[in-house]
DNA sequence: AGGAAACCTTGACTGAGATCAAGTGGACGC
DNA sequence: GCGTCCACTTGATCTCAGTCAAGGTTTCCT
C-alpha cells in the first residue's frame, strides 16, 4: 500500500512529526539514540495494530494516517476512546499489557521503539520523559472535553462537536489560517463516528443529513466536507463561541 | 470545621497519603525541599476551590475528602470530569489557567505547593515528574473507562459501575481485604452521582432504588451502602467478571 | 458488463431516560 | 414543638435516540 514510505523519511530530521511528537524536544545527540532503536510498520486500513490484553512490546507515534482506541464489552458496545492522529503516542512505558484495541482507520505508518530500550532511554533523557508528560496531559484535557460531550450533548451537537474537532486539528497540522471556510475528508465512517460519539450509526447519518440541510456543512459525496462557517459550527457544537485555536 | 488539620501531619513522614501521592518516590532530601514549600489549605463541602478559567497560582494534593472536577455549559448543563479522592493531584504544571472548577464534594483538606517553586522543583527532580506522568497515565485510563461508561452503559450499569469505582478505591485506600460484604459511605448526593454519570438525579434515584429492591445494595439511610456480593455488582456493572484489584 | 459487498440513507415504530410535578423524611433553628 | 429547608423519592407523561427494516450508492472483483 505505501511500499516507499518506510524510506521516505528513515531520518529523523525529515520526519514530518519530529517537532510535535515525543521526540520533539529532543537535542542531536537524544535523536541520534532514537534513531539507533526505531524502526517504522505500517498498516492498511482495517487492520488492527494492537489486541486488548496484548503484551505490549513497543511503543511508538503515529506518522501518518489515523488509528482508533477501543473498547468493548462482552455483548459487542464498542465505544472509541481514542482518536489517534500524526505525532499521536501509543503505549505505555512501564506497562506490560494493551488496555485497548488499536485499529488503524486509514492506512497508517508508524515510528516504533521496543519498549525496554525506550524505557531505559527515557530514564535517562528528562526531553522525552518531560515532553510524554506534557502530550499525556493534553490526552487528558481532550479525555475530559469528550465527557462533556458523551455525557450532555444531544446528537446533534455530538456531531457537530466531532467535526469541529477534526477540523481543528486538521488545521493545526496543515498550518492553514483561521478565516474563510474549512474543507477536509473525514478519516472516519458513521460507525467508527458512532462508536466515537455513543451513538448509533443511523442516528449519526441522520444528524449529518439534518446539518447539510441546514447548511451547516456541505458536503461532496459522503465524506468531503465543506463548512462555510466555523462559529456557526461551533455555536452547534455548544461550545463557547470563540474556542480559541491554541492546541 | 477541621481546625486541627493543619496541626496534624505537619510532617510529611506522618502523611496520610504519602506513599500515594506525587511526593510517593521522594528520597529524604527531596521531601525536605518540598516541605518547605508546602502548606494546607482547607476547604468546607460546596466551596469551590478553584475556579475554571481563573489564574492557577498552586497545585497540590488532596489530603482528606473528596473534590470534584467539572465542566459546565452556557445553558447549565454539568458533567463532572474527574472525582479527586485522597493522594489525587491538582493542577497542571506550565498551565496558567484552571480548564475546569475544582468544587470540595465533602469538606477537604489540601496539601498545596505554589506553582513556580513547584515547577522548578519539579525540572529538578525526576522522581516527582515520574511519579506525575504515572499517576496522569492512571488518570488518562480512568477518564477513558468513564467514557464507556458514558457512551454505552445504560443507567443501571453506570449506577453499579460508579458504586464499585468508590468500592474499589475505598478498600484499596483501607487496604481491606476483598472477601466479604462490602460497606462504605457515598461522597456524593444523588445530583452529583448524576453529574458525573450523565444523567438525571430522578434517575439515578430511581435506579438506586431498583438495586436495593433487587437486593443488590443494602442501604441505611440514603448515604450509607452495603454490598453483599461484590461480583454479582460487578456484572450488573457489565464489566468482565473478575475486574481485578490491581490498582 | 454484472454481481457482490461495503457503506450510507431514510422511514416507521419503540422505549429508556428526561421532564414536570407532588410528596416524604430527616436535620436544624427558634 | 413547629416550621423550614434540603436531599431524596415516586408518579405521570413526553421525547430523543435506538431498533428494525428496506432501499440506494459506490467500489471492486470476476
Amino acid at each position: 500500500m505505501t511500499p516507499n514510505t518506510l524510506v521516505s523519511h528513515s531520518n529523523c530530521e525529515d520526519c514530518p512529526i519530529r517537532h510535535r511528537a515525543v521526540c520533539a524536544h529532543c537535542e542531536a545527540d537524544e535523536l541520534a539514540e532514537l534513531e539507533e532503536i526505531k524502526y517504522y510498520r505500517s498498516f492498511e486500513a482495517g487492520q488492527t495494530i494492537i489486541w486488548s490484553g496484548d503484551q505490549m512490546n513497543f511503543v511508538g507515534s503515529v506518522v501518518s494516517g489515523v488509528a482508533s482506541l477501543t473498547q468493548t464489552m462482552e455483548d459487542g458496545r464498542t465505544q472509541m476512546v481514542g482518536l489517534l492522529l500524526p505525532s499521536d503516542f501509543v503505549g505505555r512505558p512501564g506497562r506490560d499489557s494493551a488496555p485497548y484495541d488499536v485499529v488503524a482507520t486509514t492506512d497508517v505508518v508508524m515510528c516504533c521503539f521496543r519498549r525496554r530500550p525506550f524505557e531505559d532511554l527515557m530514564s535517562r533523557t528528562p526531553h522525552i520523559a518531560h515532553r510524554l508528560l506534557q502530550m499525556t496531559l493534553d490526552e487528558l484535557d481532550a479525555a475530559r472535553e469528550w465527557m462533556l460531550v458523551l455525557g450532555r450533548k444531544t446528537a446533534r451537537e455530538k456531531i457537530a462537536s466531532l467535526l469541529s474537532i477534526i477540523a481543528r486539528r486538521d488545521a493545526s497540522a496543515t498550518k492553514k489560517g483561521v478565516s474563510g471556510p474549512i474543507v477536509f475528508d473525514l478519516p472516519l465512517t458513521r460507525e467508527a463516528m458512532a462508536d466515537y460519539l455513543g451513538l448509533t450509526l443511523e442516528t449519526v447519518s441522520r444528524q449529518i443529513s439534518a446539518l447539510k440541510k441546514d447548511e451547516v456543512i456541505l458536503l461532496q459525496g459522503k465524506r468531503h466536507v465543506t463548512v462555510p462557517d466555523v462559529s456557526r459550527l461551533m455555536d452547534e457544537a455548544g461550545d463557547d463561541a470563540d474556542g480559541g485555536f491554541l492546541v
